[in-house]
DNA sequence: GTAGTCAAGGTCAGAGAAGGACAAAGAGAG
DNA sequence: CTCTCTTTGTCCTTCTCTGACCTTGACTAC
């Protein structure tokens, strides 16, 4: 088996065991490993790229470390899945609960959250006449989803 | 962990405590953490500089000190100016020169800004009678922004 | 008041501890 | 044989930690 291989199957294993996420030491790993510290880059440039859905975060210094976090593919796919199960309208409190929904499943996190919930709130609609409200509400919502997906 | 790191959660600990403001005496928080006293100035000068939003103010000689203050005002205060400068009603390209500016100058992030121009898009208030979009566009934005205050 | 002393904090350079970039050499598949 | 992927080593950049030496402020003695 390739040492690039090792490496990759070392870190997935991290990956599958602690979540999602691991933190690593170049230098450590290298060791453990038995190959040499660059290594670990390439393996890591080459393997856990952000096409492949990865985020790596590193850092160097005294105490450095490399991060790489797995996006969770599930993300755009709920998104999607949320945007269609919305028709024309939509009202306040069903809104709050699916903002409520994705933040703890961890799909969205809790500032966009909050700044879509300020856009469904009744006094943004204030001098509006009701017939109009939630089919507004709908459309915003749903369109400011779709900017999340591409993130 | 990193010294500095203990360094800087001591620090911030203290400012979440004492309501944005922390005085220190470097020798004696150097002995109870452990360190030499220029690790606190490394610490001050790498994490609490005045673009991490702190002011740091500190006085030499006998009964000398350090004092952290956290700043708010900056961005706060500039969202709030930018509130202040609507009216009633908005259009869609002030609405994103606003956002732009905003950008560029640091007071929001690209997500946060690609979010809010979502809401603020034509396409939203298809449907919608002519005469209400401006004003339901401003109201959302100031909501928008209203929410960024406390982040 | 002026000089001296002690009690702070400030500066800065150097050593050390990571990780990053990149080029050159090697290995395999077609 | 050539092209692509892998492996390795060298040199670079960034961040951290420490210690020697400097400056400032308050107080005291004359």
């Amino acid at each position: 088996m390739r040492m690039s291989d090792l490496v990759a199957q070392y870190i997935k294993d991290m990956l599958e065991q602690q979540d999602g996420e691991a933190e690593i030491r170049r230098n450590e790993l290298a060791t453990t490993l038995g190959c040499v510290p660059s290594q670990i880059n390439y393996v890591i440039t080459s393997r856990f790229t952000p096409e492949q859905g990865y985020i790596v975060e590193s850092r160097r210094g005294g105490g450095g470390y490399i991060r790489i976090t797995r996006i969770k593919t599930t993300r755009s796919g709920a998104i999607m899945h949320i945007i269609n199960s919305i028709g024309s309208a939509l009202d306040k409190a069903t809104a709050e609960a699916m903002l409520d929904n994705m933040l703890s499943s961890g799909i969205m996190d809790e500032s966009t959250a909050r700044l879509i919930a300020a856009a469904m709130g009744e006094r943004v609609y204030i001098g509006l006449p009701h017939q109009y409200r939630d089919t507004l509400r709908a459309s915003i919502f749903k369109t400011m989803l779709l900017t999340l997906l591409d993130t």
